[in-house]
RNA sequence: GGCGAGAUAGCUCAGUUGGCUAGAGCAUGCGGUUCAUACCCGCAGUGUCGAGGGUUCAAAUCCCCCUCUCGCUACCA
């Protein structure tokens, strides 16, 4: 191996917003895999991982909890941290966005696109529409109306900085087409190109006037520094960047990163934003950005309204660090979503790591006490028919294992590692040992088989190591050696003959009986629900430990809607709105439409027909019969060619969920709401 | 609506530039074995390779069309 090559990978950063669940704790994990692998191979690495603290979110969350955000981050980064350490992850660095080195550069960054001209102070000037403190350009509105809600908006000014994007986008085009393998995998390459880049890309606003908790712009006091230029820099303060042309010679070695691991749902924010701030700060880009797939819990997206979430310390109680580790990584292929369930996990772990893995330790630990008193000795009676293709699975491993981890291909490393325990499970079965055992002349040919599975285990849980870490010492403690370096994989004996294992060899995964797995999902199913009541009871999901759908972190969601509250209005302006009770009489999907129904609503002795965008909430059948609050003086529109003369009104919560608003007694179409 | 990906054994998926009787893992059934955590090994499967056309000596693999699923995006009074 030549001197060593610096590898810098980094995760996203987890917003703290609340407990992250394991499909946000995958990424990591992935991460860690990686880094253990990359120092193994002898690279210098340096893994990074950390949070995300500022935003408008966090200041809620903190005021609804009773404390300022300082101390709301400093206990959700806690946590976080902790969920690291528990899964034994080996990052270098854990950066926080509060972190006064990253503020001073986040600043100074912005200070000096500012003064390149990069960045420019506008406004929004636009139509703003009110309810959803929303600002549209001219184009974005439908007809006249705001596009979000399709109320009124109105002619409305705001001050704001914005980031020139349009002055990189081709650089940014050409690096792409000239760099493959920049986003992986490819598939999103085509997706940022033809949904951005070659539309051409907008100005991305860059501060916000209307939370106070982020970063300051320190030169215009008010603004802070929005997002995405605070938490994606972090890949670069936290190893000594200066934007003043002082980095430090850790920065100047580590830079650019060799990954970025993040999640599919920012993929955008990575492969477009994130580069295009390094070109203005006239820094090379990153080699390469994976984009990995998500874990999903019963095939849906986990969340904590839905109630599916699994989080990774109830999992490690239950499981054990490396079964769960061995679930994500085995699990989750390269480009579509994973699936988890307990069951799925018991499954796995029974199969895999207690049979196959397990079992193959324990017996041949038990065999060499029996036979030998512990001793593992070569004594050289080899059988080439069957030792030749064990040796050759097991020293053939490494070169396999390394071109799929080339290709970041997780899972598919480990399954190549586990054909080296299958394998040797397969050699005692065609050496028999304990027919070897019965007879006295076969004592030399027994312990050299007994030789060759020590060391092909030993092999195996060298390659395992950077997978499961404990485990793997765990193997090497009961055969009494150490784990060996990846340039020793590919020789076959240097396991030091003569040696003794251990004496009471410990079971290293214990089978699971399906029926206490099942207990237990069903036990964690209800206190998620017991959790969710009570919380529903309290009006209040303001814990730490919130909500957290994967799509929302581990970054931070751009749903959040942060704009100055709504203007004060007159009574009058409030009059011109008629909503009345409407009775749905028949509703059916649009077709050529993914979210729209089309509702005919009995409002008095009028029967209007109404298009919500309500789908993916409402099947058409069980919207028949609801008594809900329309709005119905709205100006009708075309929306997907078929015509509304109305609005039906929802609720919105945070995750984007809606819910109709109804009357609370029973009422008649046509009441009037007042 | 725009762009893209996919549809293969009960489940999760492999199938390279078209080439023999279409594969792996898990689950299932049967057989073997007993060192071991009721474990391990072997065998057996079933498949209209989404539907329909076409090119070819030959197509899961290429072309056309259809259906469905998924991703991104737009829209969502």
């Amino acid at each position: 191996m030549e001197s060593k090559e610096k590898y810098y990978l980094t995760t996203a950063i987890a917003y703290t917003s609340g407990k992250p669940h394991i499909g946000n704790n995958y990424e990591i994990v992935l991460a860690d895999s990686i880094a253990r692998f990359k120092r193994k191979e002898g690279c210098d690495v340096f893994f990074q991982t950390g949070t995300d603290e500022h935003g408008q979110k966090i200041e809620l969350k903190a005021q609804e909890a009773g404390v300022t955000p300082k101390e709301f981050v400093d206990k959700v980064a806690g946590i976080i941290q902790g969920m690291c350490d528990m899964l034994n992850i080996s990052y270098d660095k854990f950066i926080r966005t509060t972190d006064d080195y990253h503020e001073r550069q986040v600043q100074k960054i912005f200070k000096r696109m500012y003064a390149q001209g990069d960045i420019y102070k506008g406004a929004y000037e636009g139509m703003y529409c009110t309810p959803c403190e929303s600002f549209w350009t001219e184009s974005q509105l439908v007809e006249g109306k705001c596009p979000d809600c399709g109320r009124e908006v109105k002619p409305a000014r705001e001050e704001a900085y914005f980031f020139r994007m349009s002055k990189y986008a081709d650089r940014l085009i050409k690096h792409i087409n000239e760099h493959p393998e920049f986003i992986q995998p490819v598939s999103r390459k085509n997706e940022m190109m033809n949904n951005f880049l070659l539309p051409g890309l907008q100005d991305l606003c860059v501060s916000r006037t209307s939370f106070k908790w982020g970063i300051p712009v320190d030169f215009d006091p008010g603004h802070v520094v929005y997002v995405w230029l605070d938490a994606l820099t972090n890949y670069i303060t936290g190893i000594g960047y200066d934007a003043e042309g002082s980095s430090t010679e850790q920065y100047k070695k580590l830079w650019p990163a060799d990954l970025h691991l993040i999640g599919k749902d920012i993929i955008r924010f990575h492969t477009i934003y994130w580069p295009i701030f390094l070109m203005a700060l006239d820094e090379p880009l990153p080699r390469q950005i994976f984009g990995h797939p998500w874990l999903l819990m019963n095939s849906g997206k986990m969340s904590k309204s839905r109630g599916n979430v699994i989080y990774a310390d109830d999992l490690v109680d239950f499981f054990g660090v490396d079964a769960v580790r061995y679930y994500v990584l085995h699990e989750m292929p390269f480009e579509n979503d994973g699936n988890a369930t307990w069951e799925l996990i018991a499954e796995r772990t029974n199969s895999d790591l207690a049979n196959t893995l397990g079992n193959l330790v324990n017996r041949t630990i038990s065999m060499s006490n029996k036979y030998f008193g512990g001793v593992v000795a070569d004594k050289g009676a080899v059988d080439e028919a069957l030792d030749g293709d064990l040796k050759a699975v097991v020293t053939g491993a490494y070169a396999k294992v390394k071109e799929r981890m080339a290709q970041l291909r997780v899972a598919d490393s480990l399954t190549e590692i586990f054909g080296i325990f299958k394998r040797c499970n397969k050699y005692i079965d065609e050496t028999e040992p304990w027919i070897l055992a019965k007879d006295e002349a076969k004592a030399d040919r027994l312990s050299t088989v007994l030789y060759n599975l020590v060391e092909g285990i030993c092999i195996g849980a060298s390659l395992l190591e950077p997978y499961m870490p404990e485990t793997a010492e765990k193997i090497a403690a009961q055969l009494n050696t150490k784990l060996r370096d990846f340039g020793q994989l590919e020789t076959f004996g240097l396991y030091e003959s003569g040696k003794r294992v251990t004496d009471k060899p410990e079971i290293l995964f214990a089978r699971l009986d399906m029926k206490e797995v099942e207990k237990k999902d069903e036990e964690m199913a209800a206190a998620m629900a017991a959790a969710r009541e009570s919380a529903e009871a309290a009006g209040d999901e303001g814990q730490a430990g919130a909500e957290t759908s994967q799509a929302d972190s581990p970054e931070r969601a751009d749903d959040i809607i942060d704009i100055e509250p709504k203007a004060e209005i007159a009574y009058d302006d409030f009059a011109k709105l008629q909503f009345q009770v409407g009775e749905i009489i028949a509703c059916e999907a649009v077709p050529k439409s993914k979210k729209l129904l089309c509702s005919q609503v009995k409002v008095g002795s009028q029967v209007k027909q109404i298009v919500s965008g309500i789908k993916a909430h409402y099947s058409p059948e069980e919207m028949v019969g609801k008594k809900v609050m329309v709005l119905v003086n709205l100006k009708p529109a075309k929306l997907a060619g078929v015509l509304s003369e109305g609005m039906l009104l929802c609720a919105e919560d945070a995750e984007g969920r809606l819910a109709l608003v109804a009357p609370e007694k029973e009422m008649p179409a046509g009441a009037e709401i007042c």
